[in-house]
DNA sequence: TATAGTAGTATCCTTTTGTATAGTTAACAA
DNA sequence: TTGTTAACTATACAAAAGGATACTACTATA
């Protein structure tokens, strides 16, 4: 009842205004253990960097090593396996020589979408705050 | 110019959209250096559950260690240590016997609400997902 | 006296993350 | 012939993140 309503209509702020006087409230409790699902499958440092740039298209490996600033190609096979194993990338060889190796965001990485587009929108205004004070 | 309209105006759908067929434009350069801001600051394991939970008021040490699942006391005092640093939160020491400190959410601390709404969006329809799966 | 709560710090340890370097296979270019 | 590109893997190692436990000082409660 509260919770659906806040899921499907409201925004953060309310969430926010609602929520304040009820600290312990299971909402609060829900909201937290969503954040944690969440975070299971997209913190660390390099993932939501290589979804949003998956989000541009397709990538070839070097491509996205070029892409992704400073992510070594350890660290970059490594965080695109997990991704493919949790269906938000799909990884396909070409057996062209020497191969190559393409990598596209599925259908349910893209529901990723809205929270890297918030993260970059976040930056953005970050660094302009920054700046202004030096 | 290209990138002031999907700032301003635009969706995480639309600038996948157009930049679909411009791989490494600028706007994608420019994308994913914000995400890379982004994640300097609540990057980790622990961050955006903290500010999620104090999103909901102010809280205690005590309290924010029984909301943030897992979490032992010197993650959570470096987290807070850090937050505090960014601007994201404020500390307060009241005389009390014993001592009570009060955590609270800055008004830029809650500029990353969005991000954090969408983040528990997410979570909240992968969980769905996952379940109906078994 | 013993126990619990408050908000941590100190110490040690393990796990994760990251870096650097070398090697693989095959083809093309100088 | 040597070098280069592609997409990695293997190995070794260093650094950062995180976890477990103990401990502090103080008060209130049993």
């Amino acid at each position: 009842m509260y919770r659906e309503a806040i899921i499907e209509e409201q925004s953060a702020e309310i969430v926010v205004a609602e929520g304040g006087h009820d600290k312990n409230s299971p909402t609060c409790t829900n909201y937290l253990r969503s954040i944690h699902d969440t975070l299971d499958i997209i913190s660390g440092k390099w993932k939501v960097t290589i979804i949003g740039s998956l989000s541009f298209g397709k990538k070839r490996f070097m491509e996205l090593q070029r892409d992704v600033e400073g992510i070594g190609a350890k660290m970059l096979s490594k965080e695109l396996r997990e991704l493919e194993i949790n269906g938000l990338v799909t990884r396909t060889v070409y057996n062209t020589k020497p191969v190559t190796v393409e990598y596209e965001i599925t259908e349910y990485g893209k529901t990723l979408q809205p929270i890297i587009f918030e993260m970059s929108k976040w930056g953005t205004q970050h660094r302009k705050r920054i700046m202004s004070k030096d």
